[in-house]
DNA sequence: AATAGCAATTGAAACGTTTCAATTAATTAC
DNA sequence: GTAATTAATTGAAACGTTTCAATTGCTATT
């Protein structure tokens, strides 16, 4: 393969000169320029990435530590469609800016710090991008003590964590209990996100607030944790649908799980929508397509894959401006929701 | 941060002596080691990936060029679920071996062999990934060209092209064929996946070939193509609807379009799987969660990505034994299908 | 015609590894 | 006790860039 050291022969100049028209083309005159431009074009010349990164010290290139379950191999951190959309969108506005992804992946029970470790100290990547953060993040704390360029998906309660991109869960959460009180809903069940993780916590804040704020009592029983799992959802219905006085709404961790409670609705010959009501989370696409549709809360993970990757290359050249965002959901009111009964 | 030397020095060794602890153990005499082994955990040392590829000419990384479209972004090829799955394996396989993966992104109007030839020959990384491969692929003629490392999911007609892993999509579309006119069907209509990719070739290379051995006629109004979205499957199973004659079971391009088919079929006040048989591609999770459940094609996902994963490992670390899998799908049978009215 | 000033170019050092021929130390065989 | 063999270690070259002080070649100014 050709190196810059051949090029430089072949167009007649030294490697310096070709260095400068590949790094600052305006350095070098239009006659050098042209000669080495041939050049390139026809031995189809490359920089090898490794020597770039290794005298420049950079190498355009973001990180990304995706959870995968092996034991639940089909189950992808937040969320699998939601994670897609993040991902697509960190992965072409980063090309975009011509920055790669770099994926390395972690099992939810293997420790991470000693990946994210290597990333950092190895110089695999100029940047990290970390998803489904903690209140107290262990990966947070880490890349603050080594003061590497990262920008997170959720916040986390370490206070010099400034960058970082987020959704209002706790308005969410306000916004859903006060729509479906305003159709009469007293009895509110929540199945919701697993503990642990900082969006959880924030969504939680949101719904006893707001139940609080209605006067309504919170029942432990219409609590019910879940994953992201159609069949979770399904799950925990059937066990509110058991209860001798079940709930007549349903707020639900994901659209996904919203999909699972739909479903054990419909098996017990009952209608969501009548005679219970489901919201979801995410509004992904499917949720316009489900019968009955689905109300649910609206992330704009597109914009928030895309905004998170602009905040990160910012940082990662320098620019430290605008250091968080934090979007307002909207309620997308459809089908699965009506008056209570 | 600290380099080889320092380690060197403090542990009072040479530098070649470090390199060999780090890479081949065995050749180091254990009082070394382990002086070593201390100082490289107290200062959290990590070998810096560039120099370390630079000199040995490996990245321990692989490439994959998922093409997401700027214009619909939320379709990623081959179909949103389903890439998720693929690539989660390959994520976590890779991790596994020891390599990550290096994430580039195209869009569909770009020419994509810059990217392959700035990746294969800026040697960013050890080996590629091409996804949704058509007959005559320009990233496998050039990859063969090259020499590169490549598997990819789905043939070429390239006669040089070796290795891939695949699914019998011919095998697929008769199967179907075969159970729907089993069920008495007569009038089968085919939301085909857009011609142009190999494997929608392969498939309505089944399709037809089923068709003509039950001697039944290929309608021409019968025959939509559609992308992978539920709205193409929407609009496809409305025309079909529209027609004079409309047909009795309809296979799909995938599950997505098959909601979109069934979503149409529910708003004509007609039942899936009992007026209309709708078959979708893929088995994506959601599929058993669909009412009515969906009768479709499984795609081993998972399987297919770490699979495709290994022996691109395998290829790059010069071990050529196994060069090609073809996986048979199955025919999963759930309500979406019935006899034909 | 000499000089100052600027634009363009040069070439060598440096980045942090791996590799390998050469050297040293330790062990075995007689 | 010496020679032969093996095991362990060393140190320098090399990988392909970028960077920057030094140099060269022009142009404009006097």
């Amino acid at each position: 393969m050709a190196t810059i050291k051949e090029i430089a022969q072949k167009a007649g100049v030294s490697v310096g000169t070709v260095s400068n028209y590949l790094n600052s083309p305006e350095k070098v005159a239009k006659k050098s320029s042209e000669a080495i431009q041939r050049v390139i074009e026809e031995s189809s010349y490359h920089p090898r990435a490794a020597a770039r990164s290794l005298k420049s010290d950079q190498t355009r290139t973001i990180g990304l530590v995706p959870v995968v379950s092996r034991e639940d191999p089909q189950s992808v951190e937040p969320s699998d469609n939601a994670f897609l959309e993040f991902l697509a969108a960190v992965n072409s506005t980063a090309t975009e800016k011509g920055y790669d992804v770099l994926l390395h992946s972690a099992t939810p029970k293997v420790d991470e710090i000693p990946i994210y470790e290597k990333l950092v100290v190895g110089k695999n990547v100029d940047g990290i991008l970390v998803l489904n953060t903690r209140p107290d993040d262990p990966r947070i704390n880490f890349l603050l003590k080594m003061k590497f360029p990262f920008v997170s998906f959720g916040r986390s309660e370490n206070k010099e964590h400034r960058a970082f991109i987020d959704v209002d869960g706790e308005y969410a959460l306000i916004e859903t209990v006060d729509y479906l009180t305003s159709l009469g809903h007293q009895l509110i069940a929540y199945i919701c996100p697993k503990k642990g993780s900082m969006f959880s916590k924030v969504r939680w804040e949101g719904f006893s607030k707001a139940m609080v704020s209605h006067n309504l009592e919170i029942y432990d029983d219409y609590i019910i944790e879940c994953d992201f799992s159609e069949t979770s959802g399904q799950v925990a219905m059937h066990l509110l649908l058991d209860l001798p006085n079940p709930p007549t709404a349903v707020i639900t961790a994901s659209d996904i799980c919203a999909f699972g409670a739909m479903h054990a609705i419909s098996t017990r010959g009952l209608t969501p929508g009548k005679d219970i009501s489901v919201v979801g989370f995410d509004n992904i696409r499917m949720a316009s397509h489900w019968q009955p549709s689905l109300t649910t809360i609206a992330q704009p993970f597109r914009k928030l894959g895309s905004q998170a990757t602009e905040m990160l290359i910012k940082i990662i050249e320098g620019d430290q401006t605008e250091t968080q965002i934090l979007f307002t959901p909207e309620l997308v009111i459809r089908q699965s929701t009506g008056p209570a009964k």
